[in-house]
DNA sequence: TTGTAAGCGTTATCAC
DNA sequence: GTGATAACGCTTACAA
């Protein structure tokens, strides 16, 4: 590769002054139309490309983003992308996107490579990070947790209210006669102790025993919390799953064991991505507005870094529930309700 | 956001040169056991973060790759990206991920990014760019052209046979008995072309007549080209859809047509992403081995930028069946059977 | 082993 | 309008 022309190339070939081309490369207006010409025919022939590193250092401007992003495999992160591209790209802003691949530790290193690169601003979209880690990168550059399931004390926050999202699951089933409800925990996932909270407290509050078996975020996880549920001498007649992958993961599973989905056992999921929609799942779900998420952090971001702004802003968005095919009242009473 | 400290602040703070500092934070050897611990210290104190910008400037390499992908949404890129990162960060390499989002036009601003930015590197998946924007991003930074469904002339690529995977779900077809098969083709997809020649070829070598409609590469385009299909005077009993987004889709508007999948119609998708994979779905696909594909890439690379290789690397893995449920043979002979 | 100084390719502040 | 020239924060010979 032969080293790319320079800004010094492209003068020496227009015939003016470094400055010049400079100002012609950020098409300022106080240049003369016949040297803007010049300099562009000059650009052209040599197939000049600015060095954006040069300019970012010199500017102390990157006018750039870094987006982190939890896990690239579940759709929920892409469709929050979608928004997030959308509503940069309005506001003349480079995206940077950086997988943490469910690795706190990755997680780490993605952000501290945003830093070293001078991002401007920062999207976490369902971060595992804690607190304190959070506050530092706040720290470095304007930082926005999206999807978190809930609202953090010192950093802009977008999500829903995800223990009330877990409630409308959970009040759904009841409201078809389910009384024997298993959770699918989310394990590590940032949003697992949202859910299960919600789960816990809205089976309490309609007088039901909550039952939490350790899952996970992915369509792998279901199969051993499955087993252990329906082991128990009292096997559910619903499951709440902690997301969509989880939920087609269970599907999945509950076909090897035979179950009919809803007909032996009701299954609800979370997120409401594509996966949810496909009639073969037609998974009863809880809806984020994923897009509209994405839009809010960089338009967020984007006060920001124009210096408004300085209260916190917490933005809880409204999780609905979503009915498709999955559920259904329950075939035979439960045994809780036969003894009760 | 208070100024970030510079290599300057840590050597002041340490009481040593600001080459010293830069020594220790590229861990050098060469530095006495004590200046390294006083340098640390310093920096640790001082939070600093070596500025990327400056320092790829000013050595004039960034380390970094750049990633376009196709489409986000598209659980396939996200698995071929499993392989680029896990091979990038063996070898030391940054990757930086921008999303083409099916426009040609977002694709070449993504490259123009990349090339600004300095990229060592450069990975295209799926990408529809055309040969002579390929030449004109490979004479900036070398290039390999992921699962593009052919070989390039000027680039390096690693790819699949996508007319002989296209070859094989036909054949599976054909020998189940089915005659009238329909192709769901993926419109402006880079690799609607190969797969489509590769579905016409082989119907013609087994003496069918290839019927082709015109769909596109997301869940939401099969509808009307399935509509189309099936108002047909001789309705195909057997679908081969662009890819497994594409063959969801259709599963889903076949199922709003009342028709059972396999057995009065069936469907084959490709590149056998876990979608395909879901009991629900249980799609026959033709698999692709992403992960391979990316790391392929990577490791490719890597000997480019270590001076190694000549040669044009063209890669060409073999594509298989996978056979699950939603093939079986037509429940009752087609038109052309019974006449033949 | 450590320090000095000359870049790296821009932008930005001044003069002219 | 245009052109010098000093930053920007770092790396890298080359000296010491």
């Amino acid at each position: 590769m032969a080293r790319p022309p320079t800004m010094e190339d492209v003068a020496r070939e227009a015939g003016v002054s470094r400055a010049l081309v400079s100002l012609v490369m950020r098409d300022s207006p106080q240049v003369s139309d016949k040297r803007r010409a010049a300099v562009l025919k000059a650009a052209e022939k040599l197939a000049y490309r600015p060095n954006i590193l040069a300019r970012n250092l010199a500017s102390q401007r990157t006018r750039t983003l870094g987006v982190l992003v939890n896990d690239l495999h579940n759709p929920f992160f892409s469709e929050v992308l979608d928004g997030i591209e959308e509503e940069a790209e309005g506001g003349g802003l480079q995206v940077l996107i950086l997988n943490g691949g469910r690795d706190p530790g990755r997680e780490r290193r993605a952000i501290e490579s945003f830093l070293q690169l001078r991002v401007e601003g920062l999207v976490l979209i369902g971060s595992r990070l804690d607190d304190a880690a959070l506050i530092e990168a706040h720290s470095q550059a304007p930082t926005v947790v999206v999807a978190s399931g809930r609202t953090h004390a010192a950093v802009d926050t977008i999500t829903t209210h995800e223990a009330r999202g877990a409630a409308l699951a959970v009040d759904h089933l009841v409201s078809l006669g389910h009384r024997s409800i298993v959770h699918l925990d989310g394990a590590q996932n940032i949003s697992a102790t949202p859910r299960r909270d919600g789960y816990v407290a809205a089976m309490r509050s309609h007088g039901l025993e909550p039952r939490v078996a350790l899952a996970g975020d992915t369509d792998g996880d279901a199969h051993a919390a499955i087993d252990e549920a329906m082991a128990a001498s009292d096997p559910p007649s619903a499951i709440f799953a902690f997301n969509d992958l989880v939920a087609a993961g269970a599907l999945d599973h509950l076909d090897d064991l035979q179950l009919r989905v809803p007909d032996d056992i009701s299954v609800v999921g979370y997120d409401n991505t594509f996966i949810a929609g496909l009639h073969h799942l037609a998974l009863t779900t809880i809806n984020q507005p994923r897009v509209r998420m994405g839009r809010l952090a960089v338009s967020t971001l984007m006060e920001r870094l124009n210096g408004g702004r300085g209260a916190q802003v917490q933005v809880e968005l409204d999780p609905e529930l979503v009915v498709r095919g999955s559920t259904s009242a329950p075939s035979f009473p439960t045994q809780s309700e036969s003894t009760s």
